[in-house]
DNA sequence: AAGTGAGCTGACAAAGCTGTCTGCTTGTAA
DNA sequence: TTACAAGCAGACAGCTTTGTCAGCTCACTT
């Protein structure tokens, strides 16, 4: 029933210890002799246990999923995408919620790390911006990848993911822009987070690109929350001169301000655009359906966690890709009227 | 750095043999031993190594948590109520999401629990509803505890947390009534979700009770969506004796009949009173925010494990604990005006 | 022909715990 | 006092893999 490595060493006539030297992609084994395993291997359908190597081994194959994200959504789909590059390599996932804004946090992170000697760590926002946390890892030469929002030249060193928010807004922007739009909106989530920063600054590149006009009134510093789409909302429709479309830096809120426009009895998309920024489950919640960005949340963990096993061998202390999200294009945009 | 087994048993002056009784509460320990050995665990720091345990032993310290089902919100919720469990009691989790209509969903299950050798494992509906599973996880004499939607007589053999949604909708059913609603009415999810069935059983029972009419017109068949409820408020709007108050299977119902109300120009909670049901996220991401049904999930979750988990031991083959869902006020529901 | 070193492989111990067994000590009932 | 059981020590095998190190092979040098 159950397949040892012993079997296949049998079947492969080899020791077990070339048969271990093969699925740890050890070199200085033949080429014919891997290829030989690795037939027993399928042949025989062998799955290494994981509790005898992480027993025996000097680090555990279990990878750890740090998050402190009120977002579930996303947690989600990171989770899935960690978990099928997992399945794929043998690891196991340990996850493990926290708060980043504990003063302990760095302790928890290294103890952690240490107690389930974890292979290595996927990181994710606010966690993976986080110099303290970034410098303790280091220091117990612990593995991690961190997924930010860049477009590059901010790998330090390490393992870095980016998913260029930037590009995204520049394009959804632009999007606006093609059908017409001059006045464009923009309502801010948090402006501490680094992923606001690079939306607003893909908005401001792509007005510029066009030779819009930017204007301040028209960019609302706000939070990551419904609410505040309500309130940027409000606050930009009051306007003498408003705008005719609202990029929105997350779905949330672009939700909160479809809901703020509507109820001030503008049509949408007739009277206003209205675009989000996620493509979260919210975004099809809402009526009409929200044009957004789409970001590959699982394919980005996915990658991310490849690249992270793959360190475990060799050793490219730095290395860096780029995600670029794209617009879905729904029923919450239009060419503006007149 | 590392504590051992070994060091324990030095320690509290016994054997390591039973420090491994006391850790797996073995009987035929003296209780004085067993407080000497606990006493030196907790000096010491001692965590078991979970490989170890796993390799030694017939099972592995892991239960799995299965699920399928598209609300992350809820996901997390249990997922972290599980976890925390598990951290009390020296288990780690494993996850498992899955397509509950796969032709293949049972050997997929029974492969997994024979493969990770799964001491447990947490269903959540559907895959807690459904027989199929039920029956192929016995046939291989796998441990589950069953999280579903009832108030008790519907334990069949087997671990079976109850969470009594029925009640939860006679309760916020209630509410509307003792604001002095009369005219209320119900618009439901998905009619062969059980929970849907409790909650429209409960929304009757209420009406019964206090001797309200029991409008058919008033019932609105619908999904577990946004639009489902913009929806059925649209056609509740139109009637000629429209409710004053209106019962949602869920929040996400609920937000798109607030969403409707509002654009057909009521006042909410003023011209109509609008309730939703699990005290999602979403039931705050609304304006105003919705009076809802809290479900204390993570608690759920937390407590089927340990369940789970005591059962190791004590072979009780049948148990079953009831949860009452209770309700939130918020800012959705008021007396109605006249 | 002998010596050298790189390339490859296997024997063995080790990791930390559980399960099983034998056998000793107690306390308690007959 | 005898018998017997509960409570525990201690020894040992076993779980499955990896790490260490010694040793083999073979091409290549001198």
């Amino acid at each position: 029933m159950k397949v040892t490595i012993n079997d296949v060493a049998k079947y492969a006539g080899v020791s077990i210890k070339t048969v271990s030297r093969v699925t740890n992609n050890e070199p200085s084994v033949k080429q014919a002799t891997v290829d030989k395993v690795n037939e027993a291997i399928k042949a025989l359908n062998y799955q290494p246990n994981l509790a005898a190597r992480n027993l025996a081994g000097t680090k555990s194959y279990a990878i750890g999923f740090i998050y402190d994200n009120p977002n579930a959504y996303y947690i989600i789909d990171m989770q899935n995408g960690i978990l099928s590059a997992c399945k794929d390599k043998g690891y196991e996932l340990v996850i493990h919620p926290c708060n980043a804004k504990s003063d302990s946090i760095c302790d928890e992170l290294t103890q952690l790390v240490k107690h389930s000697r974890l292979a290595g760590l996927v990181l994710t926002p606010p966690l993976s911006e986080d110099p303290k946390v970034l410098k303790a890892l280091s220091d117990i030469d612990a593995n991690y990848v961190r997924i930010i929002a860049g477009e590059g030249g901010k790998e330090q060193d390490g393992l870095t993911i980016l998913v260029n928010d930037k590009f995204g807004a520049v394009e959804i922007t632009q999007h606006l822009i093609d059908l017409g739009h001059k006045e464009i909106a923009f309502l801010s989530g948090d402006l501490h987070h680094e992923s606001t920063k690079e939306r607003l600054l893909g908005y401001k590149q792509a007005l510029t690109k066009n030779r819009l006009l930017l204007n301040e009134d028209y960019i609302i510093e706000g939070k990551y929350s419904f609410e505040s789409g309500v309130e940027g909302a409000n606050t930009l429709i009051k306007l003498t001169n408003r705008p005719t479309a609202i990029v929105a830096c997350n779905d949330e809120i672009a939700a909160g301000a479809l809901f703020a426009a509507r109820l001030a009895g503008l049509d949408i998309p007739g009277d206003l655009s209205i675009v989000g920024f996620e493509d979260s489950p919210f975004s099809r919640q809402t009526w009409p359906k929200l044009t957004t960005v789409h970001q590959p949340n699982a394919e980005i963990a996915q990658v991310a966690t490849e690249l992270l096993i793959a360190k475990r061998r060799e050793q490219d202390a730095k290395f860096a890709k780029t995600f670029t999200p794209e617009p879905v294009i729904r029923d919450s945009s239009a060419s503006p009227k007149n």
